[in-house]
DNA sequence: GCGGAAGAGTTTCGATTCGCCACTTAATTC
DNA sequence: GAATTAAGTGGCGAATCGAAACTCTTCCGC
């Protein structure tokens, strides 16, 4: 066996470190999390998180390198500039939210307020789970690594 | 620190902030998997991510700190120690699988592998989804921030 | 018991990154 | 055309990271 197939059998080929390349770092998902509450300009993103505007901007950067961010000057004032999330930024809702949620049950001393409701029927969101094919609630004793060559 | 206060003022009472705390370390995600994958030693740690070691140090006893991780003295070998996921440890295996699971998606030029199943019918386990109160799945589009005292 | 080795850190120190503040440049408003 | 706004960039001291060497305790073989 490789040296190679050694490391993959070690660790796996695994999705973590590349997510983490683009949002492992301090203000990556507070950028994400201003982005998704509808924030777009450089400003925004400054007075909003109270970052340095040399980390924002090579956080933005970074992100818009990564496309997570979609960045385009503004039509009517070009001075503006414009953050977007783009299809791929938007799917890391599913973590951000799972990470958020974790803080809020773990961490904070009050319950979350404003929280995030479904629009059709103004209820809350349910937790985010980890489920089965079937779609059955799993637990980590639930879960097993298995080769995709192998037979079930 | 007084920023996660000075965030709470500027944009609600947010669970990501202090989720970040803990987790939003360079190296603290991939010391969880490495947790989930059974490691338990620092030594283990240590091959296993190629992490310098006062790095592994500091990391291990701030995620012992924040109650991520539960450090135990080795019974029959008091040279050793373990380190072992807690309840809220566990807790962050859907943060960090949908995490994963984006990486995935996005940003590996190979289908993943092995790959996580179900133990009991062997099949993949499900992508990590936003749902409502009754199940159904939900995207950005279908949330909305909602005051808890505000009437529905 | 004793020499050697393993496990879990700690120290040292140079390299990198962070973060505050001032500055620049271009577009817009008054 | 003067002042203001938006989006950055540059300088520089402080904090953090990272690799390697070192410490300290515990175990193993003899």
């Amino acid at each position: 066996m490789g040296r190679v197939q050694e490391d993959m059998k070690r660790s796996g080929s695994c999705g973590l470190p590349p997510a983490l390349e683009v949002m492992g770092e301090r203000w990556s998902f507070l950028i994400l999390r201003a982005a998704f509450n509808g924030i777009v300009h450089f400003e925004n993103f400054s007075s909003e998180l109270g970052i340095a505007r040399n980390i924002l901007s090579d956080r933005l950067s970074r992100l818009v390198r990564h496309g997570v961010l979609q960045r385009t000057p503004c039509e009517h004032d070009r001075r503006k500039v414009e953050y977007r999330l783009t299809e791929k930024g938007c799917d890391l809702l599913p973590a951000m939210l799972a990470l958020r949620q974790w803080g809020e049950k773990y961490t904070m001393r009050t319950p979350a307020n404003p929280v995030l409701v479904d629009t059709r029927d103004r209820r809350p969101i349910a937790p985010i789970r980890i489920r089965a094919a079937d779609g059955r609630e799993l637990c980590w004793r639930d879960l097993a690594w298995q080769d995709r060559s192998e037979p079930s």
